[in-house]
DNA sequence: TTAAACCATAGAAAATATCTATGGATATAA
DNA sequence: TTATATCCATAGATATTTTCTATGGTTTAA
């Protein structure tokens, strides 16, 4: 194993074909195809599975690069250090649920400690992506909600993963409604209230057990559901067709526009938002100051 | 740089001597040479300084060997993760002050953990040392003390060497006499009661500031002072001269034996016992598994 | 059916790592 | 003082590893 077919495999992973990323690294392909080989070989794993469109990343593969990753962020550690100013990009990522803040937030740290060459990636995602991302270190940090329903579930995936979570809020329900709904003029929702409208959810992909849903009561029955996997696409929707979705209510005049508004949804339940971090990796700098920003912005 | 560097580096530092080192690498002394001098050159630093009788590390190269190891760490991990039973040696090292409650969980971590292939360092040595180990990652953890006399001065030290402090327990200070004594049948010592016998206290080598001192009140004005570096020294002389010291009160009749008591010391004083860790690594499941020993021992 | 995209293999060329031999400098011992 | 051993650096030869170009097979898209 060299520090160097580990930026490789890596680099094959980001890009997901190797003939692209022989060129990102100025080598010639085959000698990218050899150098994977040969790590391959040293471990007796496969990393990756050589389709006919490119390459997909076998399980075993997803784990190794997660080490890989680790290493090389350590690595990189010495390059800023004594490098002086190379023209490394800061990297960051975040995978989230759907939320406003987690955004908002983002900008703020963008903005602050942007500097001049960046890289920084914010995935609003499937709930099951997100704690695949983090635990693989594909992103430094997630975001995602517990409530009674998914909370054991949820958990026991978190562990199973390396990973734990840290609460930041405790949200009632609320629905979001477009500002000229029929629901608009109440003052509270039921969920008998909700009944004739459609009601939109987020596309959770392959992971499609309810425990992974973004929104509370996804069990309830519903006669028109909409699924979506774009938070300007379900504001559009809301407004658009009188739908609704359910979710924590903190909501930003600023990013979503004054066209939404949040009621609150009068139902015995509750959703803790908190974020997601690796167990055995120390959070870096970037991430620490991004969660500060979360805080700051929760408060 | 490469991993093989890396490794090249650490070993010689280990040794502390390029030719050895070269042996116990199973390369020639020429090529290691090369290997250090190309490291060096790549990042304009220079780790090692060559003296006729071996060789002695930089400052510059301290830094760079924390990072180096930082870095092996994580690589060691994939090694562990895909090559099944290696004979890589477990490595264990704990820098303290002399306390035998240390000892102890030290002792219970390499029952209970050890296994059949381990490398497991004690370093019973300098407050200095102790914080200079565990910044240059040459320790996993130290234990060391704080007061009201010397706390500001550690804290400080600690803050710049990257480390954190977390309080185990806080003890009023007691004299270690031996049985024989002459004041052994007080109930209770005044530093009055001391004047007569001589004191006995750890070398703190070139750090000789009082505020690395092991022992509280070491400001005190003493005629007897006797100085040495190794606990079943001290307590030899504790017996054999009527002579004392003074600690935490924190003693294992196992392994001290029963020829060493401890008395209360009258004075406005305390000591916080606690451990070192740096910040910017996640402490490895052995020494995590290590601190829940020590927390147990000194409830 | 053809063209394009993608990865693997083969053999040559280039770069890198390691080796042996040797030298200079200094401590250690006779 | 002198001989000897220790230790690190340099030089040139050799071995190993990496990378390159050229090419082939397979699949997808036009």
């Amino acid at each position: 194993m060299t520090l160097k077919q580990l930026r490789y495999i890596v680099t094959v992973a980001d890009i997901g074909n190797i003939t692209e990323a022989a060129k990102r690294l100025y080598i010639a392909q085959p000698s990218l195809t050899a150098a994977i080989i040969e790590l391959e070989k040293e471990y007796g794993i496969t990393i990756f599975n050589r389709g006919k469109k490119g390459i997909t990343i076998t399980n075993e593969g997803e784990e190794f690069l997660g080490y890989a990753r680790q290493i090389l962020e350590q690595a990189n550690l010495i390059e800023d250090r004594y490098m002086g100013q190379t023209k490394r990009k800061t990297k960051f990522c975040v995978s989230s649920q759907h939320y406003s803040f987690v955004v908002e937030a983002f900008v703020e740290l963008l903005k602050k400690y942007g500097g001049e060459s960046y890289e920084f990636h914010m995935r609003e995602t499937q709930t099951f992506d997100i704690i695949d991302d983090v635990a693989h270190l594909r992103s430094e940090v997630g975001v995602l909600y517990l409530n009674k329903f998914n909370e054991t579930v949820i958990r026991k995936t978190l562990k199973d993963n390396g990973l734990f979570f840290t609460p930041l809020f405790k949200a009632k329900p609320h629905v979001f409604i477009g500002k000229g709904s029929p629901l608009a003029s109440k003052k509270k929702l039921t969920p008998e209230d909700l009944k004739p409208y459609p009601r939109l959810s987020y596309e959770q992909g392959s992971h499609n057990s309810f425990y992974f849903s973004e929104e509370i009561l996804s069990t309830l029955d519903c006669d028109k559901d909409l699924i979506v996997c774009d938070r300007a696409t379900l504001f559009n929707m809301l407004v658009g067709l009188n739908g609704y979705t359910i979710c924590s209510g903190v909501i930003s005049e600023e990013l979503n526009g004054s066209n939404i508004i949040a009621k609150p949804l009068d139902i015995d339940d509750y959703m803790e938002i908190g974020y997601i971090l690796p167990i055995s990796t120390k959070p870096s700098p970037m991430t620490v100051k991004y969660i500060s920003l979360l805080e700051e912005l929760v408060k």
